[in-house]
DNA sequence: CAAGAGGTATACAGATCAGTATACCTGCGA
DNA sequence: TCGCAGGTATACTGATCTGTATACCTCTTG
């Protein structure tokens, strides 16, 4: 379940393909993509794409398994960095701010569960498990800051993010406007 | 701007092209959907389909200004039904579990704006346009109650609530948690 | 009754889609 | 030195994509 670095190691080729697969994928939409794109993009042969992954959905799964392992780790980072408990809880809103200053085309993986009705594509699967992790993330973060009722806390926190970072490409200040009313929240919680 | 009643009359063809493009493209995707399947579920001829619309892109802003009007309507019935100034001012979120009852999908508009980063796209438009009359929504009756800060509180109900609508297919909780929060924020900045 | 609007039916063009077939090259480790 | 994993190059299949061409039908309305 965890996005964890047992996955096998990527060969050189596999490595471009996963590479060119996350720009055009995140920039024009994973249908609008097509695996010849992909494959001239990244200087590698349809043939070697095929040889590698087996399938585009596979490709798919992929990119976002490895975006998701990026994600993770700058949010793990952001909450290391906390001062406090209470500061941790909202990390993630402060590694968002970092993230959406370079990604302007929203979150990777709501848009890839727009484009992936089918829970069976194995994309969908990769997308829901981030959201899930980190509405987890959010009680864990909410339970060691000593917060009452920290599943209600959570839930609440992880709305605001997913809103903020869906809305984000609309450029109406709402990942700033989620971070503040997000750190009030934890302060009412924690110290209320 | 307005997604009023000033639009043309569509044909009894034209009617049942929008009502399956509706049925298609939000279930199962708009790239996903071609227009040879919204014809024959439709029950049309392509060639009409053409004659009406002129574009695939058409058909596209045509499902979603119409899923937007019908919108709109819904939440217009829920400010005008709720009892006081304050109320209103969640209505929205009364609206969105009606709504989301009947729609499992998640927002049509977030979906689309996944699918068509390209602003030129007609459909883009429709669906930037209903997240800004939404905020201002928020603005307005935020105003109306009177708020302090309407904007602040406005932003803030937009972020709770596009957070909602866009995990509610998780099936976490999210819009229940969302209008909760909602109502403390509205109360708070009311009476606080 | 004539004309046009709305629609049907069918066939097609040209591009792109995911995925496969065949044949060859190169470096490395047993 | 032999074999194989990883990769290149190119051509192909069959389906599907958006959009068009041609021809005909059926109301309604002036």
């Amino acid at each position: 379940m965890d996005s964890g670095s047992d996955a096998p190691p990527l060969t050189p080729a596999a490595r471009r393909i996963v590479d060119a697969a996350e720009e055009l994928f995140y920039e024009h939409g994973i249908t609008a993509v097509g695996v010849d794109l992909i494959a001239e993009h990244s200087g590698v042969t349809k043939r070697t794409l095929y040889n590698r992954f087996g399938s585009k959905e596979n490709v798919v799964a992929a990119y976002l398994a490895e975006r998701d392992r990026r994600w993770r780790s700058a949010v793990r980072a952001a909450v290391d960095a906390s001062g406090s408990a209470e500061e941790a809880v909202t990390a993630p809103f402060e590694a968002l701010r970092t993230w959406t200053s370079t990604y302007t085309r929203g979150c990777a993986f709501l848009n890839a569960l727009a484009e992936l009705p089918d829970p069976r594509h194995p994309g969908h699967h990769v997308a829901a498990e981030q959201k899930r992790w980190l509405r987890g993330l959010f009680e864990k973060l909410a339970t060691a800051a000593g917060c009452p009722e920290p599943a209600t806390l959570a839930t609440r926190l992880f709305v605001l993010h997913e809103g903020a970072v869906a809305t984000e490409p609309l450029s109406l200040g709402t990942v700033t406007a989620a971070a503040d009313l997000a750190r009030e929240l934890v302060r009412a919680a924690v110290r209320g």
